[in-house]
DNA sequence: ATAGTATACTACTAATGCAGTAGGAATAAT
DNA sequence: ATTATTCCTACTGCATTAGTAGTATACTAT
């Protein structure tokens, strides 16, 4: 079970407009190179966060990608949610309607477990709270 | 982010066996039809878990497949690992040469924990919790 | 022995999603 | 007008998933 690289990529791209917030746009082309991420792909990343509402996008020279919250109100999990899909590990656990059998299931069980697990920690992570974290180490942000 | 049939399928196969555990050799025809699952898809799944060492088979007439362990010998992790592939989040968790900022990398962190997470609650569940689970229900087997 | 039952093995396939690439249109600053 | 930037649509190569198909091999029962 990976994560895929567009969850990857649009959360390093979502963390730098973090870091950069309340000083203007920041460009593709800019947090591209910066994480060396393709920059048409990045870009259709950036629409999949606008679409969201996660981002405001400025456009024209000059113009670029801010958070169209702050970083305080951004969880990892809308994040998440939106670039990987919801956490969904069956279909079941969502959909009740999925399969008959939904009340008695021994496997649904462990997957709503599994779940929550997940969704606990995305939810429990704010875009701010990792530029914190980056402020006490006094690092750069870097990432993978 | 969803779960793979392969890893439903696989997990519900291995389920039955542990409740059939000790009572002689389920045949794949047997589980699949209890199951709804393609035989023949089902067949590799078997391989897939026999070579993992969780399974044993019996070849010939009255063949099947059994448990190679007992049930509380056998963690969902186990089950997961092999047909889902290790819970790794992103490489950089694992392999940490994967990128030389490993160190000081925000994004990383954070994989770290959803990883931990899911690992956590597929390392503390065995078959047989589950087979326990069944009984105290006085319910069947039922999965999606 | 032989017939029947079951796994073992190999190969093929259709559909889907991922990770891009490409090119031009729209919009804003200078 | 020119330049810089996002916006939009379409295309592509690759890998994976979820199967299907057919034959070979092993074992049981008679």
């Amino acid at each position: 079970m990976k994560l895929s690289t567009r969850t990857r990529y649009g959360l390093r791209a979502v963390i730098e407009l973090a870091e950069n917030h309340g000083k203007g746009p920041l460009q593709i082309k800019t947090i591209a190179k910066q994480q060396d991420i393709s920059a048409k792909y990045l870009e259709q990343l950036m629409t999949i966060l606008k679409a969201a509402g996660l981002v405001r996008s400025i456009r024209g020279a000059k113009g670029g990608y801010i958070l169209a919250k702050a970083p305080n109100q951004i969880k990892l999990n809308d994040v998440f949610n939106c670039l990987e899909g919801p956490v969904t590990t069956v279909e079941c656990v969502e959909n009740e309607d999925y399969c008959a059998r939904v009340a008695d299931c021994l496997a649904r069980q462990v997957w709503i477990q599994v779940q929550e697990a997940i969704t606990n920690v995305l939810q429990s992570v704010t875009l701010q709270d990792l530029v914190d974290r980056a402020k006490d180490k006094g690092v750069l942000n870097y990432q993978i």
